[in-house]
DNA sequence: GTATGACATGTCCTGACTTACCGGTCGGAG
DNA sequence: CTCCGACCGGTAAGTCAGGACATGTCATAC
């Protein structure tokens, strides 16, 4: 049901068509809650038959944007002050990081370079974009960080005509909470790594010695 | 296809059933990968099929248990080495933090505290099974850290009469690093839900001021 | 003897999610 | 004026995951 709420928070910014919300849900939502646009067609659908949503306006292609309904906006207000968090995790470095021992000392650590590099490199681009967020907040919007990488760091969408989230609002604070959350979490990733290198010569031929 | 490689890698440490494998896989793969029994006893059954595991023993009650082949052992080697991992997060905690400014300050100030207090929890259970994971370096098993709670943290199998994996073993050190893990993630969460409470005064009221 | 509870193995159905495919439209380059 | 590429809105098929249901065994306590 997170997806679901996703999309009737994002559309609490301001109205937006399936195309839109697809690219707003992986550039702010991406991160932490990946989806696909079969997905996202889908459930405006049901959204729309539940009456959280509907249609504001036709545009130049088959174009439909959707607007959030009042119905839709105690929704997710309710979501997000009764449900209960779920915190499952599903993280597959964890998972493999149980499976250790059974790599060659050699394999481990070309494993682990390779980990730490990338957790640094992530860490690094949420760092900036928390930056980013606090800069913006008197200013006009200054500098964009790139949004060009595939991986689609958090960052605002683009200021849209109507009800977008102009920087220094309510919403890019959020969103700058947001980035620091992925800063946090990628740099602990990136020092759990970095400190799993040192920890152990003892490997895989079990200590033969007496 | 990380649960058919967590599988086999429990199998690495020694035989089980289904049933065995479904407490072992939520004990120390669960809060890394979540998985129910209906899914084990499928994907068990997959494998077999494949030729990476194979049917050890049967036991009173029907009790099949699964040995891995050296196919299997193979295949969780080259899966650990060669195939690239996915880093694809999947984080409620912090879908909801883009969606803050949805909500009154005292809902958030509320949802902050539980926040931090579950993961301030999750973070200090994780801390005890690494310093547990210490302590039985040497010596035989030490204190156990309780695992009455359904919660499931990462903690060592029963050892198993054949091929377990002993304290002080590589796998006892693999599930040490892991521990490590989970106690940074979650204190990195803490930390940040804590930092969150502190940042904004300015909430939904979106500054009437000229 | 029998009721309870842990052991043990599964099926079934629904819903979540992915991959792949499809067709139509608009703007601009040539 | 025609072709290309991005825009746009889907459908279909199939996989994966989760919850509920079904079935039966063994040990033990009463």
């Amino acid at each position: 049901m997170s997806l679901r709420h996703g999309l009737l928070g994002l559309l609490a910014e301001g109205p937006g068509s399936g195309y839109d919300l697809t690219r707003r849900f992986r550039q702010t939502l991406g991160p932490a809650w990946p989806a696909q646009h079969p997905q996202i067609y889908a459930e405006l659908a049901r959204l729309s038959d539940a009456g959280l949503i509907e249609v504001d306006s036709h545009g130049p292609r088959g174009r439909k944007a959707y607007r959030i309904t009042d119905a839709g906006l105690a929704e997710v207000r309710r979501w997000l002050a009764e449900d209960r968090v779920d915190h499952t995790l599903r993280i597959e470095s964890l998972l493999r990081s149980v499976f250790f021992w059974l790599m060659s000392p050699d394999d481990l650590a070309a494993h682990l370079d390779r980990e730490v590099c990338y957790y640094e490199e992530t860490a690094e681009l949420y760092r900036q974009l928390a930056a980013a967020g606090d800069r913006s907040g008197g200013t006009d919007r200054g500098g964009r960080a790139d949004s060009g990488t595939d991986r689609g760091g958090i960052s605002p969408p683009d200021a849209s005509s109507s009800g977008g989230a102009s920087t220094g609002s309510p919403q890019a604070q959020s969103l700058r909470v947001a980035s620091e959350a992925g800063a946090r979490l990628f740099q602990a990733l990136a020092s759990w790594a970095d400190w799993a290198r040192t920890v152990p010569p003892a490997a895989a031929p079990p200590a033969r010695r007496p």
